[in-house]
DNA sequence: TATTAATAAGAACGTTCGTTAAAATACAAG
DNA sequence: CTTGTATTTTAACGAACGTTCTTATTAATA
């Protein structure tokens, strides 16, 4: 019976996390994605309640497209270090390529001081933790394979995997570098990786300070 | 001559600090700072120009009078190791005893999207540059005192050690969880420490199939 | 064809925004 | 006391904000 709708939800979403993505909370207004979706405000008021209800669901739906699928892509990976790997140089090459340095929508969202947006900010914290555990779960994979050190504490090595995707969002809001960027992923994934396959830092014998080994 | 002021400019960028760096630029206004420092709104106006001057002002002061000052205080110890790590150990205490969570003024900035305001974006990448600029010297002072592998990026450690920083700082705003910004110090300063002094990590002999990453 | 119900558009609401002009204030110098 | 000057306040401007009301449109059903 009803009249046929002539934009369906995700495209609308979609120009609402173009704008909220770039723009934040506060910095977009709602005649803002009714201009870039083509939507009047009152039907966008109808569809999703208020404001904070078409945020929301357009996080929602950037981590659902974004991170999730991500994770899910590389989880599905037979070799566990391969899947850490190929998550975090995925997350440098699009941090480098992204012209907008748009960074990552969930990071910018969880520092937005304009997100007092109820959902919000918890939304983004449970899928940064999903983050972490992907990555705790394919350390857990590589040690249970005998790829790891037995004693490599897995929530440690987690931790700084997820430490290594937030720093490089980070950075590529700032100064999105290919070098750096791929620096830092690699010396992320160094303790993941034998011995051998590392670049060698021997420190040298002795541990006074202030004289220069010969 | 003129009027006696009834605050001074640094009273007032600290109430406009404590606004921005908890709400944003775009979710804070001029008649927040106004109520909150009881200084008139047109007053804020004839003193800082506009919301723009009163913003860049209030991040430059933050950046002097958080980061540079605690660079430069670190920078002053004798032992560059205990530089950093006093450094990093330090901005873990920070993000773990704020009850309200507040992270970086200027990592916040620089994610904000609403921060269209010319120069606050360059500010923050400028003093960010310097905590790496900060992190470097450090680690060339060690290395020249023969505490390092000669072998060492300088490069690349400043930048783990900047990764660091500013990962915790996003956890600080999202879960500042003590024991986890401790580890993540722990583990960006495990590079850093005679092999004998960090956890072993051994890898077995057997080595599946070879890692990846270039 | 008439009915029905979800959808969209237009217009307007009260509020708050950044900003400014003008007037009032207070202190030092003459 | 008068003058001068930097400061502050009062009042207001137009624009944009989130939101809602009302009205018009559209397609499937009866």
């Amino acid at each position: 019976m009803p009249r046929t709708r002539i934009l369906d939800d995700d495209t609308v979403l979609d120009h609402a996390i173009a704008l909220f993505w770039r723009r934040g909370y506060a910095g977009t207004s709602i005649r803002d994605v009714s201009e870039a979706s083509g939507l009047g405000a009152a039907a966008l008021y109808h569809r999703f309640g208020d404001k904070d209800g078409l945020f929301v669901e357009a996080l929602r739906r950037y981590a659902e497209e974004g991170p999730a699928e991500r994770m899910a892509r590389f989880s599905a990976l037979a070799d566990p270090l391969a899947a850490v790997s190929g998550f975090l140089h995925e997350l440098a090459d699009l941090s480098i390529s992204d012209p907008e340095r748009r960074g990552c929508f969930l990071v910018n969202t969880a520092l937005d001081g304009a997100a007092t947006v109820p959902g919000a900010r918890g939304l983004a914290r449970a899928r940064l933790d999903e983050m972490k555990d992907f990555f705790r779960a394919q350390v857990c994979r590589a040690e249970a394979a005998g790829r790891l050190s037995p004693d490599a504490d897995p929530d440690a090595l987690a931790e700084s995997l997820l430490a290594c995707a937030l720093a490089m969002r980070v950075l590529a809001r700032i100064d999105p570098d290919p070098g750096r960027l791929r620096r830092l992923v690699d010396a992320a994934l160094a303790p993941l990786l034998p011995r051998e396959a590392r670049p060698p830092h021997r420190p040298p014998s002795l541990s006074g300070k202030g004289a220069p080994a010969p």
